[in-house]
DNA sequence: TCAACATAGTTGTAGCAACAACTATTCCCG
DNA sequence: CGGGAATAGTTGTTGCTACAACTATGTTGA
């Protein structure tokens, strides 16, 4: 099969709209957590996680994994987190070079907060808008760009076996 | 209807492989253009505007538009480019506030050379993971959340009227 | 016509992410 | 059981984006 060097009208009719929704809904995500909840998404999510977490707890590694950020940009997000009071820091029982991270329980009740209106932003901007037929579609497709993106599924794994609410 | 405060489990199924493309994929295309161009998808983006554009040369205002960027981020980005020779401003006839960028030859040659990888990263990420059928689904997906996220469709009109490829 | 307001763009500052370098433990195996 | 490699995490530096402040030009209506 012949593959042009350059895309074709109707590969470009698919990822030009695409590139826009990339740009403009984590754009979307992290401004109305940063007005309503001083939060940034990448924040909501690692509470999340951490909410959702046995004893609200998780080592730095796993969280890492889990959240798809490499151990230095997640260092320097929990220490933000930290300050504001909403994880606490612990060395690790079983490793003394590990360190574990616990959802406080302001942090736990800010999660709590901040959920409902990122829900409903998602809503707002992405899920009412798709019939349900729409809904699976996407659904379908988004794993198996993920599955490209991300073959060791760390990441998909958990997403497709946790659900991101931490207040379920 | 009843709407809960947080996500329905196939909302999640939904929500969260979606929100994992939405963290990987743009990385994913950063990566490869910088490693093999020097240049962030943005970079590139701005120089396939201009270079399919008349003249090859842009207002700073509409470019901002067109690439749906802010001014200050464009003319910091345009700054950099102008630094590399890609790009070139100069005073507009019309208007003695505005300023308009021409992608010089050595900015179009840097276009022509980038363009075959970044289309074989879209596709072999995205495009030739789908069939026929879900690139189509997607278009008609990708077009409705980008209508809610941009609805004055400044981005979304200039999409679909004007191919993303500068070779073309 | 000129004062108030709007538009176009630049520059400076602050915050966040990527990368590299570093310390401290633990693992592995000869 | 000792030394090299791997693992876990932190810290410092660089580059980029958002936001705010600023300059300069253009528009409009009393």
């Amino acid at each position: 099969m012949h593959r042009t060097r350059s895309f074709t009208a109707e590969e470009r009719a698919t990822w030009v709209p695409l590139v826009a929704v990339l740009e403009l809904l984590p754009k979307q995500l992290d401004t109305q957590l940063k007005r309503d909840e001083q939060l940034s998404h990448f924040d909501y999510f690692v509470l999340s996680l951490l909410a959702l977490s046995d004893g609200r707890t998780l080592r730095m590694s796993t969280l890492a994994i889990e959240s798809n950020a490499t151990l230095p940009r997640l260092s320097h997000v929990i220490s933000r987190l930290e300050e504001r009071g909403f994880v606490r820091r612990l060395p690790a029982r079983d490793d003394a070079r590990a360190t574990d991270v616990e959802l406080t329980s302001a942090g736990r009740r800010k999660v709590i907060a901040a959920t409902p209106g990122h829900v409903a932003n998602v809503r707002s901007f992405v899920l009412d808008a798709l019939s349900p037929t729409q809904q699976a579609q996407l659904r379908e497709i988004a794993g198996i760009i993920l599955d490209r993106l991300d073959p060791t599924q760390s990441l998909a794994a958990h997403a497709r076996a946790v659900p991101i609410d931490p207040s379920v």
